[in-house]
DNA sequence: CAGAAACGTTTCGTGTACGAAATAGTTCCT
DNA sequence: AGGAACTATTTCGTACACGAAACGTTTCTG
């Protein structure tokens, strides 16, 4: 049962990471470019935030991505401390060609589930998430760690 | 749904590497030490299966705990193309003192559910992880890639 | 309005993570 | 034996990923 979580995990980043590299991508760059084709332009902190990263990582992505002329970074003139990334003719071209359905393979493999499996696995993993967060926080306290955010990279 | 399975993958993360940081390690030296306290010794390749990872990060991890004194590097005496890992003094009373608990939580959390719960959970990733294979190999014949090994799964 | 607090982003240092190529040692074939 | 094929490990170059600290900007508060 682990070993079918973990499998899912892996397979997930071995497919968009496969797919990114056919069109010269990383697997974050795709990420990136498909969060900004629809909407057009995010601040970096949405953008962080959409793809589950620090603004620090993002910011090294952005820089990458930048380089090869396939996004654009643009103060805001709002809020002078925000810069805008949106993509460039070229990003945008790049981002129409690439096909979405690798996003979406998972999602299509969940709607594949019949009706009632589908809603035992959500009522047991939200069970799971609930009992996990309640450990965790239980630990927090007990441990009285002032800072105790922490993640990390590896995958 | 994908958001729970996503928090339950991030918190591991998060659980792990807080535990590993209050010993002063990141979470794969963590996760290397306590691989290597039951056995004694590994290959590094036997390492690099086990922690999931390819054996030239496993090097660069390796290094890095042997300039700390955790781990020592020695010659298989019957196969020398091989590199036996092993504790030193200071690494495995370290080990000692980590508790297992962290890593046994989901599993754990896991053993709460009850037996029907286990039993349909278990039964729909499987679903879901032989679903994904499917479709995977099917695009990896399809583009004509000589190698189309999945990953390993043990744990 | 001035100083403090908060916010958004970047910079810096460390540690993964991977693939490709290089290196060293082993086994297999004839 | 002698080279081809294979295996285990390391080296190299690139890209994440994170936290802490540094900065410039904005907002709050007195």
């Amino acid at each position: 049962m682990l070993e079918a979580a973990l499998f899912l995990y892996t397979e997930s980043r071995r497919l968009t990471k496969g797919v990114a590299s056919r069109f010269g991508l990383t697997g974050p760059q795709l990420a990136v470019i498909k969060m900004l084709e629809p909407v057009g332009r995010l601040s970096l902190s949405e953008l962080s935030e959409r793809i589950r990263a620090r603004n620090s990582t993002v910011t090294g992505i952005i820089d990458r991505m930048e380089r090869e002329g396939l996004v654009r970074r643009r103060r805001s003139s709002e809020d002078r401390r925000v810069v805008h990334i949106e993509l460039t003719d070229a990003g945008s071209k790049l981002a129409r060609k690439i096909p979405v359905e690798p996003f979406q393979i998972f999602r299509q493999v969940l709607g594949e589930l019949s009706a009632r499996d589908a809603a035992d696995l959500k009522r047991i993993l939200m069970r799971l998430a609930k009992r996990v967060q309640q450990i965790v926080s239980d630990a927090d306290e007990k441990s009285a760690v002032p800072n105790a955010s922490a993640d990390d990279g590896a995958k």
